[in-house]
DNA sequence: CTGAAAGCGCTTACAG
DNA sequence: CTGAAAGCGCTTACAG
């Protein structure tokens, strides 16, 4: 900039003017300062600027996901970017991969770099580690989970409903044993789904089996495995729900395997691309990524426009979608 | 940190030692100064470490992508985080949505944010304007598409030859009327796939039928009705080869809706999850979105690290995995 | 091993 | 409307 500055035969003050736009600069000085600007193939850096300048805002915003290439958290992602992008404001993004020392260090990285806004889906554990960043202004956003030891706003699917709703949908079709494939219930999502799938046997008098339940440690592979022992077993289940959409994906191929698409009920949490092409297309209880992000993000934006309310938290409906493979009765 | 200091009675400089770990500082006093962080909740700001620091890098890449939230991207997306985790940089990521104003106001946002890498997936068009700041230092790759009008790193997927050999497929089978549908063809992998298609029409002296080529112009959505209107028409094709993901899935629905999935041969560009559950499975020709970022991120940390050798270009090979769809013989 | 001082590239009152 | 000067929160030679 210095150099702009005197290449243009005018003072740093009016390089900063022209550069950010600020109105009262004559028309001359500012033609001479862009043909500097041109010449010398600067390019402003606002990270220096955002030091000095009053509100000291980076203009730019944190994701902390369990993974960026799930395909739930990639379009949370995109909606997020949606709404940041006319305001001109960049995302950072990370994946903790469930793991609360992986993502204290994203989160940390993230602050140190100073972002203005931070929206994280927590993994297990307190999180009272923010408290100081919200203290200091940060504008903190939990999603897909609610916050634990901090308060926060946050932004989370209807775990338990539509998980009762799914099982109970099963149950209307005459099922009496189900099988319950999901993650570990550590895991805030999978402990409501595993809470509704329960709940929904209780409300209808069937006694639990836990030989019925399996939890894949490492998803879309172990579920396959997790899936051919529940319905290779000596008293398999009539039909299955499973937690998750990686789960699902896994599963599914364990079904069509077996060849029992047709015999054996399914029920999935979470939708998938290629789910209705299936044949039977897959039943789900579909979750909705881009209101998620997009309620996250106005809630991020809302506090960093000035709301210093209490914390809002919101919960998305998760309607059920039948496609044929939930509506399939019990032999 | 001034307060730090004060608090620990130490000077500015030990603290910036002690918080950034560099060795020679007195056990006591870094005590004093840890403390002193702890109890005033005092966040290192990196930011402005950087601007002072020798090298100047902000530990801070850039992706820009088509889109976040397509499957591929996103993979790629993570493995470009795989390899720069272990180094500690963040990834700033966002779509152009093939436009090439976004792509341009993204990677002027990044590069004002003084990023040390920037990984891009051009739109059509010339990127001369990224000139400057590969002069200046910036690690440029380019994946999915080659540079234009800059010298940069690239890597790519074998477009022109998984296409042939996809359509050569079809062709071994018998088929001599081929559907395709893909992207406008001023997206490089589109024209390229559209070019391998057609070389391989011409290496059997097939003559092109241009009433078999369709262009869906919103991709999931248009793809379904391309797919109806080709199949449904007067001379339909006996196959068909979908050159693009998301068009893949509009394209199976279309198949499945109609009843065709068994008389109609289909080859697909890029894998999608639950190709292979599909009955028949979808034969792809696939690609390797995690090879692909990881080989990006390794071009942009070698010359992060000091290459500054010609621009390297790599092609990652896309093999065809046969899974029922492409192996029906015309009727 | 520690501290005082200069300065990174900017923005922002403050004069003029 | 324009410029000289101070200062954002740090790091880095340089003395001691």
């Amino acid at each position: 900039m210095r150099e702009v500055a005197a290449l243009a035969e005018v003072s740093l003050s009016t390089v900063s003017r022209v550069v950010n736009g600020s109105p009262p600069v004559a028309a001359e000085l500012a033609r001479r300062v862009e043909q500097a600007v041109e010449i010398l193939g600067y390019r402003h850096d606002q990270i220096a600027g955002s030091l000095r300048r009053a509100n000291r805002a980076s203009a730019t915003i944190g994701l902390v996901f369990e993974d960026v290439a799930n395909p739930f958290f990639s379009l949370v992602h995109r909606a997020v970017e949606d709404v940041a992008a006319p305001r001109s404001v960049l995302t950072l993004a990370g994946s903790s991969d469930e793991d609360p020392v992986r993502e204290r260090e994203l989160t940390e990285g993230l602050l140190a770099r100073r972002v203005d806004g931070l929206i994280v889906v927590p993994t297990p554990g307190d999180h009272s580690y923010l408290e100081r960043d919200v203290a200091a202004g940060v504008a903190l956003v939990f999603v897909d989970r609610p916050p634990e030891g901090v308060d926060a706003d946050s932004v989370v699917s209807a775990n338990f409903e539509g998980a009762r709703s799914a099982v109970s949908h099963l149950i209307a079709q005459g099922h009496r044993r189900i099988g319950f494939v999901g993650d570990q219930p550590d895991i805030y999502t999978a402990a409501e789904r595993l809470r509704g799938f329960r709940a929904a046997l209780a409300e209808h008098g069937i006694a639990e089996d836990p030989d019925l339940i399996g939890h894949p440690s490492f998803r879309a592979t172990d579920a396959e495995a997790v899936t051919a022992q529940l319905l290779e077993g000596p008293a398999p289940p009539t039909a299955i729900f499973s937690a998750q959409n990686l789960i699902t994906v896994g599963a599914m191929r364990t079904v069509h395997r077996l060849g029992v698409q047709r015999s054996i009920a399914f029920v999935g949490f979470d939708d998938l691309p290629l789910a209705d092409v299936l044949d039977p297309g897959i039943t789900v209880v579909a979750q909705d990524p881009y209101g998620i992000g997009r309620q996250a993000a106005e809630l991020m934006f809302s506090r960093m426009d000035g709301y210093h309310g209490p914390s809002r938290h919101m919960t998305l409906a998760t309607p059920l979608i039948q496609r044929g493979s939930g509506e399939i009765p019990p032999p």
